[in-house]
RNA sequence: GGAGGGGUAGCGAAGCGGCCAAACGCACCGGGCUGUAAACCCGGCGGCUUUAGGCCUUCGGGGGUUCGAAUCCCUCCCCCUCCA
């Protein structure tokens, strides 16, 4: 085999999309002897455990860690149990409060099914920081705390600003860069993914292994997807996610309500259609291939080929969809001529959470039953089961006797 | 230890005795437009109802003043800034 022919095309596959790679003269080097030594690459990923759910963000770094794998090297996911255990007392974000091992435990479950979409397991290692970090005292805690300065971690852009505004830094957040680092030491990470928002606590990483004695790891950051809203950084927070287990009609319709200007990003980082190529078709329809393409890869083939036929029916030709929900009438919402009243009828179908909620949509427009608007708050409809009762644009009844 | 600021609906943020179920922005829902796009426009966004200037439960917790309190007083809890 020709070696630098090999590590050339993997150095490529490796650093496209990449926000930054650095220094990829070491990448180079790094894999010269992995291939020479038949020792494949260690790429480390650190995963927060607080959320139960991924979403296409995390898929675009999942991704290219998938990549690493398909040239053979290895995955470690680095679950942060540990830091997750304690939180951040400073109480400045809610989604910082300490969680049980069990909430962790129950978190990683679903996690892991969900990475597993992308990842390939034979060529996965799975980790929690608690094992070593659980083990330091608080001497080897100094000691390490020792090996960086204020002034380096102040370089941080997020710390500047509010050491600069005064907003509390607290030491507790020195300390976490620091145990992320102490990670990469401990399961001798030769390269470490991440979002690019973690590019500063990744380059930590390279000090703290020197210090340690180990050849500093590469790191690789992938830009950050932006969310639904088309504004903002993808997150579950602010809710403008899209998440890898939703259901495939879920998904579909998502990705089809992007904005249009989020296209090549989302082909980039989440498809292998270069966008060059998408570009060339109509919007909606290039929209259709990348919802296709991201379902495909969480569904299969099957399912994506059926969220389509969904979307296509219900939301182009306007037409009912082939499947849905059953709701049996109670027997007590029906009056003696045989008659139901329509928020009673909307409510009954569980998909509203109260009465108003019903009413005000009635009132909006927003209730059709087997067709018709009915837009009278008191009218009282004929039961002739089935009927199909449709609210708003996307959800569907059928109504059984 | 001292001085001061603050806790309001999912989030951000006004209000500071009645006109407050609480401005505004974001998110979200409905309608219009369309390529179910996005943007944009209109409406909604605590609950119940006999739909009304109706009733009930909300403005950190508890108690009080008042005809009436998110707004004033007392008390408790929590958060933040500055000085030392």
């Amino acid at each position: 085999m020709n070696i630098k022919a090999e590590v050339a095309r993997q150095v490529s596959l490796i650093a496209k999309n990449a926000e930054t790679l650095l220094p990829q003269e070491e990448l180079v080097a790094k894999l010269e002897q992995a291939l020479r030594e038949g020792r494949p690459l260690r790429v480390k990923l650190g995963i927060d455990p607080s959320a139960p759910h991924l979403t296409l963000g995390h898929a675009v770094v999942l991704r290219k860690l998938r990549t690493f794998q398909d040239l053979g090297h290895t995955a470690v996911l680095v679950v942060g149990d540990f830091t997750r255990r304690i939180g951040d007392p400073s109480g400045r974000s809610k989604t910082r409060e300490p969680m049980s091992p069990e909430e962790i435990e129950r978190n990683m479950a679903s996690y892991k099914e969900q990475a597993f979409l992308i990842l390939d397991p034979e060529r996965t290692e799975v980790r929690y920081n608690s094992e070593w970090l659980g083990k330091l005292t608080f001497e080897d805690v100094i000691v390490l705390s020792a090996k960086y300065t204020v002034a380096r971690m102040l370089e941080r852009e997020d710390f500047a600003r509010r050491f600069r505004e005064g907003v509390p830094i607290t030491i507790m957040e020195f300390l976490y860069p620091l145990a992320q680092a102490y990670d990469s030491v401990a399961i001798g990470a030769d390269v470490e993914l991440g979002g690019s928002d973690q590019r500063f606590n990744l380059l930590i990483g390279r000090d703290i292994q020197r210090e340690y004695g180990q050849a500093p790891q590469v790191i690789l950051t992938m830009p950050l997807l932006i969310g639904t809203d088309g504004r903002y950084a993808m997150s579950q927070s602010r809710g403008n996610y899209i998440g890898i287990s939703e259901p495939p009609e879920e998904q579909f319709g998502k990705v089809m309500s992007l904005p249009d200007e989020l296209m090549p990003q989302y082909f980039t980082l989440l498809t292998d259609i270069p966008w060059e190529e998408a570009a060339k078709l109509h919007p909606k329809e290039a929209k259709k291939r990348l919802a296709y393409a991201i379902v495909r890869s969480f569904h299969g083939e099957e399912e994506a080929e059926r969220a389509r036929a969904h979307f296509e029916r219900v939301f182009e030709a306007r037409e009912l969809p082939e499947e849905m929900p059953e709701v049996r009438l109670p027997p007590e919402l029906l009056s003696e001529d045989g008659t139901v009243g329509i928020v009673d009828l909307v409510f009954a179908t569980g998909l509203v959470g109260s009465r108003s909620e019903a009413r005000r949509l009635v009132e909006q427009g927003g209730v059709r039953l087997d067709g018709a608007r009915v837009t009278s708050v008191r009218a009282r409809v004929p039961f002739r089961p089935p009927m199909v009762l449709r609210l708003g644009r996307r959800r569907f009844v059928r109504i059984i006797g």
